[in-house]
RNA sequence: GGAUGGAUGCCCGAGCUGGCCAAAGGGAGCGGACUGUAAAUCCGCCGCGUUUCGCUUCGUAGGUUCGAAUCCUACUCCAUCCA
């Protein structure tokens, strides 16, 4: 499936330049396409949290650089494949959202979109979100078997991968959750009768689910149709986590779980080995432009980094909040006194005991009190530069100019504290 | 429906001849040193708190006992085999 074509469209290359190629059901016949016209493809996305986090960058960014070729997305989210749950790589069922949880969710991940994508500009290729639940929870069910379900031999489907894995293991595989491949196959039956949308993309894990859809498609207008499906690798950082994960959790791209501050710092204390990969998954930046930046070796890499953060923010939060950010971070790191960029705590008291400063909620740096404690004691937080080890010390706002504070709590955490 | 095995801290996983168990070990994570806000390495921490002590944890609810993750009873869930 993974082929050496010369691709002669522009949206093929790119892709293939930026490492967003694992397999595809027909490479010719995909280059062939975008090199045609418009391309109308879509995307699938679970609504499993209000927010979408750093981990469904790479969906973005590719829906991203395709409509940016000229190419129509179309994001769908899973509002009613969620009410099934995707056993793809769960060695356990996934716990059942309620109906307005995920009503709520959706909601939620629309405003993700924002910045990356233009869905009203009039244009042909301006983007649409969809909702899968809007069809799939009016299904019929004797229907839908006749239809969609006399299409699908047993034998095959536990042939793949997704639910080999958990047969061969003997974990349990409920009936709803072997049904997911069926439902996502029809999502792109009905995509590609109601929205013209012939490629379906997705993370390598999908492989199996998307071929689904393409066969599915075959079968059912005989034959005649042709859809396809495109996979790119499935995205781990160089250390072997998974992408957008940080110890305090999902890196949400929602402005309001994950400042834009702490969004800009995730990405500048990425891995040196993955510096580049993010440039281009991550980045509008060209090709050339990432090989040159890319030469830089060592401590000089840090620029690279903030060059990365700089536009990764600037994607999902704006050009505005991506330099403050980024003035911040320099203000925090630099050692200087100036801290003025950096995210300000207000805790509306005049003063407070270190230890309550540490845990409060808008700053959060350790989990409990106790922990706290410990590493208060180990020297891990700083005010003002100096090491305060005395977790009973109660800060004065007067004590300091403009009763702010310069708190360090361990290596990364900085922010300013307003005592008034 | 029947038989058997299992449910331990973020994850994996010991313990289960009752006290020395807040519970071995590993992983993850956190903090410190080093450094480049990187990696690797080393050291420390890693249930919670008003911390030489106290409190709440080992599927759920009861019981036995001076004392239970460890014994008993019921229940729930899961796995395997049988129907």
């Amino acid at each position: 499936m993974t082929t050496q074509l010369q691709p002669k469209s522009t949206a093929l290359e790119a892709l293939a330049a930026r490492g967003f190629i694992d397999s595809m059901t027909d490479a010719e016949a995909i280059d062939t396409a975008f090199d045609s016209g418009m391309v109308t493809f879509y995307v699938g996305y679970d609504p499993t949290a209000s927010s979408l986090h750093a981990g469904s960058l790479t969906c973005i960014m590719v829906q991203r650089l395709l409509q940016r070729l000229g190419h129509k997305p179309i994001v769908l989210l899973g509002g009613g494949t969620a009410r099934v749950g995707d056993p793809t790589g769960k060695t356990e069922s996934r716990k059942m959202l309620s109906d307005a949880e995920l009503d709520a969710n959706v909601a939620g991940i629309r405003r993700n979109f924002d910045g990356f994508l233009h869905f009203d500009d009039g244009k042909p290729n301006d983007a649409v979100m969809v909702d899968n639940a809007d069809w799939l929870c009016g299904l019929r069910y004797l229907a839908f078997l006749r239809e969609i379900g006399s299409q699908f031999t047993v034998n095959r489907m536990i042939a793949a991968k997704t639910y080999r894995d958990r047969l061969d293991n003997e974990q349990p595989l409920s009936f709803l959750e072997f049904n997911y491949q069926l439902l996502q196959a029809y999502d792109f039956l009905h995509l590609f009768r109601e929205h013209g949308c012939t490629m379906q993309l997705g993370g390598s894990d999908q492989w199996g689910n998307m071929v689904a859809g393409t066969e599915l498609i075959r079968r059912v207008l005989d034959g005649e149709a042709k859809a396809q499906a495109l996979t790119w690798p499935l995205l781990l950082t160089s250390d072997g986590r998974k992408m957008g994960k940080t110890a305090e959790g999902a890196v949400w791209l929602d402005p309001d779980q994950c400042k834009p501050f702490d969004y800009y710092q995730y990405w500048v204390n990425c891995h040196d080995d993955d510096v580049r990969g993010h440039l281009l998954k991550y980045t509008d930046l060209e090709v050339e432009e990432i090989d040159e930046l890319c030469k830089a070796e060592g401590a000089a890499l840090r620029e690279v980094k903030a060059r990365l953060a700089l536009e990764a923010t600037t994607l999902a939060h704006g050009a505005e909040a991506a330099a403050a950010a980024q003035a911040g971070a320099k203000q925090a790191f630099s050692g200087g006194g100036d801290w003025s960029a950096v995210p300000a705590v207000e805790l509306g008291v005049a003063s407070i005991s270190l230890l309550d400063l540490v845990v409060h909620p808008d700053v959060g740096a350790f989990k409990s009190k106790r922990e706290a404690r410990q590493r208060i004691d180990a020297g891990a937080v700083k005010i003002d530069d100096a090491p305060l080890k005395d977790p009973s010390a109660v800060l004065e706002g007067t004590a300091f100019a403009e009763n702010t504070a310069r708190l360090q709590c361990g290596k990364k955490k900085r922010f300013r504290v307003v005592l008034a």
